[in-house]
DNA sequence: AGCTATTGTTACATAGTGAGACAATATTAA
DNA sequence: TTAATATTGTCTCACTATGTAACAATAGCT
């Protein structure tokens, strides 16, 4: 695998993506570990010269989760002189074997466009990049410490989402097709982290007029089955 | 006033602000005027090698208003291919006067990062660039066509600023020190778009507990005299 | 002193939410 | 078959926020 040419991407202007999913309970993003160095990192990328910069966000992700409709939501570019680290660039790129040319382009400054996106746990089939060892799920609450700024970009995209969430359709995103109101209200309560009422809750999101309640979900639990709901699509 | 060189700052990366302001019960924003084009845009620049994003908006906006502490908000990177139009810029800098060198970079595909920014629009003092003509305020709800997509760039911020009005505290940005509950509530109403009912807003702002209470303001109109009103330092 | 326009405050109806109670029910145990 | 248990769906009541209108206060004019 040779090294990146400039030729073919901007310089200077990297994304990063924050990819939130849901499974068991807990609110878990995507997390990419670098070779040998033991370094973890968000899943980024460059943007090629001939594509939007949202295209540029899909074509990571595909690679990386297979997926082609994602939900995404820019929501900060980073500029921060600090972020430039040149050293730690090169260890990872040395890492792989790289021999590192002079004024080599990914060792410059970049500015960095930062998406969260929203997906299902359940789909995705996780495919590391050339520099990384793996790509995997890691709660938020118990995240390693992550390289250059990218535990900032984490919080950011926390906060963004919290206070996107009355605002928008994001429980539904992180949720397989069918759910019970006790699923969606265990996403909420992720994302928020904290615990809400549940009649509140119920009556809440059944006056918002946006669910669809279908056949009943028999766990063999000895208790009333709860209704399956999913999204209304208008 | 020679060209830029390219040395001094980051190649494809420009910065465009929105700038608020209001007066005359009306919500304006900054526009430069180009030389001898006759075309509209946003006040934006470049960012040097050796600074902070952000501390290139403050640059730009001290340079053209003469504010240094200004309330200040980035909203969205604006990435798309269709924003690349060479012959306009190429266009703008003849007009200038400039002889463009071969493979020129201010020619070349830009990312801009758009901020707004809330002002008193008594408190300026305007200075266009060396590439404009004129800065001057535009009434939002009649603005000039604007080159490249500097229009669509406004129309997010001002969605924006609608979303993050019961958020952040806008109203206060735009006004002088103290103002009475009509002013306030004017401002309101023009980054609304709607009327608000009179009673219900000083209700809800006074609620809010976030304004102190001055003495009146004797306008020599014959009615009761409104209080003066200032945002609480906390 | 009375008039007028505008401002500050109050009253009432309605909608939304927190908190708890109660009814419904799927399964297990007696 | 019946009772027990855990959980779900719904309802009630209190409290708060908001739309709407009425009322009271008042600065300047006639």
């Amino acid at each position: 695998m040779p090294l990146p040419e400039v030729t073919q991407y901007v310089p200077h202007l990297a994304y990063d993506s924050v990819v939130f999913g849901f499974s068991k309970g807990k609110l878990k993003i995507l997390l990419m570990e670098y070779h040998a160095t033991g370094w973890f990192a968000l899943p980024g990328g460059f943007v090629r010269k001939t594509e939007n910069l949202e295209e540029a966000v899909k074509r990571g992700l595909y690679e990386r989760t297979g997926l082609k409709e994602i939900y995404l939501e820019q929501f900060h570019t980073f500029g921060d002189i600090d972020r430039f680290q040149p050293e730690k660039m090169r260890t990872i790129l040395e890492a792989n074997g790289h021999l590192i040319p002079e004024n080599y382009w990914m060792l410059d400054r970049f500015f960095s466009v930062a998406y969260y996106a929203l997906i299902d746990h359940e789909k995705v089939t996780l495919t590391p990049d050339a520099l990384s060892d793996s790509i995997a799920w890691y709660e938020v609450e118990q995240l390693p410490e992550l390289i250059f700024d990218h535990g900032k970009i984490v919080q950011k995209a926390l906060q963004t989402l919290r206070d996107n969430l009355d605002r928008k359709l994001i429980g539904g995103n992180l949720l397989p097709e069918r759910f019970t109101m006790n699923e969606l209200q265990a996403v909420y309560e992720a994302i928020l982290g904290q615990k809400l009422r549940r009649t509140s809750f119920q009556r809440k999101m059944l006056s918002l007029d946006i669910l669809e309640r279908h056949e009943k979900l028999f766990t063999g639990k000895s208790h009333k089955a709860p209704y399956l709901y999913s999204f209304k699509t208008t």
